[in-house]
RNA sequence: GGCGCCGUACCCAAGCGGUAAGGGAGAGGUCUGCAAAACCUUUAUGCACCGGUUCGAAUCCGGUCGGCGCCUCCA
């Protein structure tokens, strides 16, 4: 039925067709290495995680690019905030450059922890300067820039299309209505493309420009990094919800205005996280990292299966009832899958060729469930019915798991190769162990019951399978 | 003030005009010394409320109530 896709701009599904048969081209916002990323920054990474992996299964050749903002993002509203990074370097006692690693590196744990494929380019804002001013240079030259109070901004009323996909209608914005209006625009709604001055002073990140030393607006850099990989007109641009009406909108501005042509095809936007009924943030200070989760026992992998149970595009509720419901779930399909693995014999099918044909009908309903915009508790609900299938083998309902966990990532076939550790003789929990098979072999289970609870508070729990006694960390 | 979204069982959540997916939690059963696992059964004549359109509505339209987001920090 081929790939649905929501497109933003024009608010409909949308056919997608990529404008190279054989190679998708995404960018997608990536995180201010300010601070740690939270959990519902993350949701969106693990969205546009699916979306590549979906248009891998698919077939196509993906070439994802983020980027990481290190440098710009100010604090607050209307051009008039502090630099991020200068403003936790300043409270930290250490540099700019300092923080942004030690972010960017965090970053990076978290993506590995949440088993996300890392994008093919990874780009800092830093390391493109000459790409932005080269930009705004073209804006320059142009004319939709001017000059006012020692800053470089983008004239808005220059290109006629602004706003279009925010549906923004500024006739009826209340400019101002929660910020400070920066008086050096010409219109509210103007944005900065190069700082050299800023109300606070001591700015360490800055470079040489036509304009003087200064530093770059934050929506410069993500036209000017895209372009530059990406190309000037490319096919999926993705971020949160809360890009569309300002970054993505002065983004559009910029990279028309500059090529003089459409710049990216389809606009897909993830919805927040929500906690205690408000939007997680970071300056509300309702948050939650992924460091967080791991100390209170869980696995990055259990967040990761939480955000597949809703769609990209709807809010989603977080709560610890739920984040134990995604563990258990999870749990439940390692045990499911680990199981027929065993049965099988390890020996699953190769490919997909050698599967019967109610098996292959499976991968059809996976494959649609995608294809309907990448809905993922659809397709989650597929592997369940799949999994209690009698039609299906035992050896295909691995195959089957393995083949889903392209798009799942909850790295099934690592979870199902993890061997049951082997206990050595000499070992206090081993003794207990081999004491209980024996109380339970001379069926004296007074003595067996001991032993479980002596192992209990030792926090190893033991079962009877029908394959013999197994045990593990509780 | 303007714009957008949402309200489905105890919890999370799909569904987008054809008679309520899936998961978690709970309950009962088979099995097991007991647990556990596994398997089976079970939990919304109902989708905020009130009208309307339709042979048929959770799905479309209008209204009411409640919630969320955006309107230059935000994923």
């Amino acid at each position: 039925m081929g790939l649905k896709l929501f497109n933003t701009m024009g608010r409909e599904l949308q056919e997608f067709s990529p404008i190279n048969k054989n190679e998708v081209t995404i960018y997608a916002c990536g995180p201010t290495v300010y601070n740690f990323a939270h959990i519902g920054n993350l949701r969106t990474y693990i969205f546009e995680d699916i979306l590549r992996r979906v248009l891998t299964f698919l077939g196509y050749k993906v070439k994802h690019v983020i980027n990481i903002t290190d440098v710009g993002h100010l604090t607050d509203d209307g051009d008039c905030g502090e630099d991020k990074m200068e403003k936790s370097a300043r409270e930290t006692g250490k540099t700019a450059w300092e923080i942004a690693e030690y972010y960017t590196n965090a970053f990076f744990k978290d993506i590995e922890n949440l088993n996300i494929i890392k994008p093919e380019i990874v780009s800092k804002a830093t390391d493109n300067i000459q790409e932005m001013i080269d930009l705004i240079k073209k804006l320059e030259e142009k004319g939709f820039t001017y000059i006012s109070g020692g800053n470089v901004y983008f004239s808005i009323d220059k290109f006629p299309d602004y706003g279009k996909l925010a549906l923004l209608d500024r006739q009826k914005l209340h400019a101002g209505a929660r910020i400070e209006i920066d008086s050096n625009k010409k219109n509210p709604y103007d944005f900065v493309l190069w700082f050299t001055k800023s109300k606070f002073g001591n700015q360490t990140m800055t470079w040489d420009s036509p304009w003087g030393r200064g530093y770059p607006g934050w929506h410069i850099e993500c036209s000017a990094m895209s372009m530059k990989f990406l190309g000037e007109n490319f096919d999926i641009h993705c971020g949160g919800i809360d890009h569309i009406n300002v970054h993505h909108t002065n983004e559009i501005a910029q990279s028309e205005a500059a090529t003089g042509k459409k710049w990216v095809n389809y606009w897909l936007h993830g919805e927040f996280l929500v906690l205690n009924k408000s939007k997680m943030a970071k300056s509300a200070g309702n948050f939650l990292t992924l460091t967080d989760l791991i100390q209170k026992g869980y696995d990055p992998l259990d967040y990761r299966y939480f955000c597949l149970t809703g769609h990209y595009r709807s809010q989603l509720q977080f709560s610890w009832e739920s984040l134990d419901s995604a563990r258990n779930a999870r749990l439940n399909i390692i045990e499911k899958v680990k199981l027929c693995y065993e049965e099988a014999g390890k020996n699953i099918p190769e490919n997909n060729l050698t599967i019967s044909d109610n098996a292959k009908q499976i991968i059809s309903n996976f494959k649609d469930a995608l294809e309907d915009d990448l809905n993922c508790p659809k397709a989650l609900a597929v592997l369940w019915t799949m999994l209690k299938d009698a039609k299906i083998s035992q050896a295909e309902k691995v195959f089957l798991s393995l083949e889903f966990d392209k798009i799942f990532g909850l790295s099934l076939l690592k979870e199902i190769n993890k061997e049951s550790v082997k206990y050595s003789i000499d070992d206090e929990v081993s003794i207990l162990i081999k004491e209980r098979e024996e109380a339970r072999k001379n069926r004296d289970f007074k003595l067996a019951d001991v032993k479980r609870d002596k192992l209990k508070a030792l926090g190893i729990e033991v079962k009877d399978t029908p394959n013999g006694t197994t045990w593990k960390h509780i």
